[in-house]
DNA sequence: ACCATATATTGAACGTTGTTCATAATTCAG
DNA sequence: CTGAATTATGAACAACGTTCAATATATGGT
């Protein structure tokens, strides 16, 4: 049993080093800049024994930014008051837009960029981490903003968990990619980043919450 | 004179025929499915022809763009209430999600996709426009939140016209790039889309006014 | 009408890319 | 040692954006 052991090992450790080798060209130079050329050139492969460890460029990539959305999402912060899921909830979204903006390419590919058809097929893997609030960022969100509902702190208009974590979501997605996609462009007069991050929080949460009268 | 300006003519209609052919393979195929090849099949010129009239692939498809955005831009709603601001930057709102929506790959060009550093540079057409709140989509948003700020109908928090029209701007974007980009995923489980939208718009509004006490 | 000049167009060629696949090398079990 | 199974090779393919010397065309001056 230990000589196929030994094989899967070492199968698993080339696929590892093509990752690590594609994702050093791909935080620098994005989708475009990594090349399986490149790659092979640099593990000491031919170009054609990639395809033996990843169906092709696309799914190598995707690999690579759906492994470390993994660590980050392991890592959102769920350890705040149970008694203020709002604080939760600002937390998560800030947690949120900083790793979108100190992992731009991998956010890029993530959550800017359709996916092909072929890829939106189930694989076991995601299936089996769906819903778990311990590895699945999105239910994690789901679950604190229920906690909101619940203690009857939003606004009776958002009863719905799913529709207010898929608004918050769109927001801070909203402020990391046009920040990804825009930030650099001499053309707008950008407020100062940490602002406009504070200033779409803000929106958001007084937007949800009970207590006014709203607009008019 | 005539002569020239024949040539001009001429010139003028190559590019225009080689823009529309373009934007016919662009807005089915997106930007890989643009090929010069093909669209000087289509026109019935060399591939090389296409350089005398655009510097390279990017400058052509961005020029399609930027000709879709201003007369979108022109067409923003400009004929709300004057009294009641709100309504005007719900109006702009809903107006910018449509044509994101309607003009998905025209959208994610521009505001999906970082920019080489080239194409950074000033230009004087776009110059020209900048500012002016007629043929300026972001021009004219500032100034309704202005309006709004001048009619202290938004949180004191919220005296600031730039950081305002920004944040709305993030969120619009927000709910119109995540659709665009993650919007087919059998993986995720929507609300219906104008629901997710209306409440963007909702919680947006609602969290910019004054009124209410806020979180906590 | 002719020529010289300016402009526009051509299409072959270059360098890259992702991807495939018959061939070769290697490894393992019996 | 041998046959089978796995893995790696690298040449080849098609397609791409782009370049550029050669060519064709149109123009204005004589």
């Amino acid at each position: 049993m230990s000589v196929a052991d030994r094989r899967a090992r070492e199968r698993e450790e080339l696929r590892q080093k093509i990752l690590d080798t594609a994702r050093e060209l791909f935080v620098v130079h994005g989708y475009e800049g990594v090349t399986l050329r490149k790659i092979a050139l640099a593990i000491e492969y031919a170009p054609g024994t990639i395809y033996s460890y990843f169906k092709d460029k696309d799914e190598l990539l995707r690999a690579l930014c759906t492994a470390d959305f993994e660590s980050f999402e392991r890592s959102f912060p769920r350890s705040f008051e149970p008694s203020r899921p709002l604080d939760g909830l600002r937390a998560i979204g800030t947690a949120y837009i900083r790793f979108a903006l100190e992992h731009p390419n991998q956010y890029r590919l993530m959550f800017m960029t359709p996916k092909p058809q072929a890829l939106k097929e189930l694989d076991e893997q995601a299936l089996a981490k769906k819903g778990d609030p311990a590895r699945d960022g999105y239910a994690l969100l789901k679950q604190v903003v229920q906690l909101a509902i619940d203690a009857k702190l939003l606004r009776a208009r958002f009863n719905n968990a799913e529709l207010v974590a898929q608004t918050l979501w769109a927001g801070v997605h909203g402020m990391a990619s046009l920040e990804i996609a825009m930030g650099g462009d001499p053309w707008l007069q950008w407020t100062p980043r940490d602002e406009r991050i504070n200033a779409m929080l803000d929106t958001l949460m007084w937007g949800f919450v009970a207590g006014g009268t709203g607009p008019q």
